[in-house]
DNA sequence: TCAGTCATGGCACGTCGTGTCATCACTATC
DNA sequence: GATAGTGATGACACGACGTGCCATGACTGA
């Protein structure tokens, strides 16, 4: 690095957004995006699967980061009781560094594209593995184990959205602990 | 239909299937698929959208008919109630004329191809959507509507995952009724 | 008999994503 | 300070995906 500008990636995350919002993904090409970021159309599939994971890049080190916070929680708690405890501090974490803004930015672009949203989902799906197996490696068993992380995800991902709805408003932690009393509530109401 | 074989859309998701469990999705190319079903390429492309497709055509009925069945429920079931009294029926009702056979050789399938994966997410994901609008159209406030939503689907999942895992075993409507319990017992319990 | 409809065939084409080799700055070692 | 190694990038070819467009031919209805 030196013979070449610096953060070839980051440029090419940045160009790719901001041409999802300009023109639209589909009439987006990679040509047009490595144009933009001063690089070739090889060079941005050698940082990036494929023109969706532009956008969610970094996010595989998720997973492995849950599977680490589980296992340092203590083996007491209960699965409720530790996505009640952990899940608003471990969100707040993942989300250090993105400015509001660029959350923003990204929500936008991928609403506006299924084939973004599906990808999304997967990312979510690999997170909610990650967490059944944590939760089995604490002795839950394998149906408990595959609910819990499911509503861990479920409400990770609804409270972000409606906090992103809010412009962040309320803060994350708060929305997910608001959203969180809203699930008990459902579940155990059956006449709600 | 007359100078042409009937039953153009169904040899090609037969032989795709084939194909995939055979060679696996991403080896097996649509000329492959349309060749050995009797088509060409650009025929296949008519029926389905993009490759992956052929194994989840006609699930876009499944919303509509979701959101049917949820307007003719009594209104004065609460969310978890319809969810209680309604999931065990819908579902049986959704794979009515498939055979499990087929679904045990569709979920290998898409088991082994993160691509068809996604794809599934995203049916369920607009499964979701239906039905958070039934619950909204019901009187149901947003968020208790998209959580409501959510955990209708992933009951659904989960317990279609499980009851396929045992070959069929305990019937679908059963295996959704103890998942549905499983997840009313991890919620109301935080000390599990 | 004839016009309309509709599923399919056939072809061209742009885009995606990969394999492969070349280039060249930086680094380590002697 | 010469030399070999490393690693990111450029350049090119290529197969597969998915779409637009027009042609074909069997069926339907007047």
């Amino acid at each position: 690095m030196g013979r070449w500008q610096p953060g070839a990636r980051e440029r090419l995350e940045q160009a790719a957004l901001d041409l999802f919002l300009e023109q639209g993904f589909t009439e987006t090409t990679v040509p047009q995006i490595t144009a933009r970021a001063g690089l070739t159309t090889r060079t941005f599939f050698r940082h990036f699967a494929d023109k969706r994971e532009v956008l969610f890049a970094g996010e595989e080190l998720v997973p492995e980061r849950v599977a680490r916070l589980m296992a340092e929680a203590p083996p007491s708690l209960g699965p409720m009781e530790l996505i009640t405890e952990g899940l608003a501090p471990t969100a707040a974490e993942i989300f250090e560094g993105r400015g509001l803004d660029y959350l923003l930015r990204r929500r936008a672009a991928i609403d506006a594209e299924p084939a973004l949203h599906e990808r999304e989902l997967r990312k979510f799906s690999l997170m909610s593995e990650a967490l059944e197996q944590g939760f089995r490696d604490r002795g839950v068993d394998d149906l408990t184990a595959q609910l819990a992380a499911e509503i861990a995800v479920t409400t990770f991902r609804i409270a972000v959205t409606r906090w992103l709805n809010q412009h962040g408003d309320p803060d994350l932690p708060a929305t997910i602990n608001q959203t969180l009393a809203a699930m008990r509530h459902l579940t155990n109401t059956p006449s709600t």
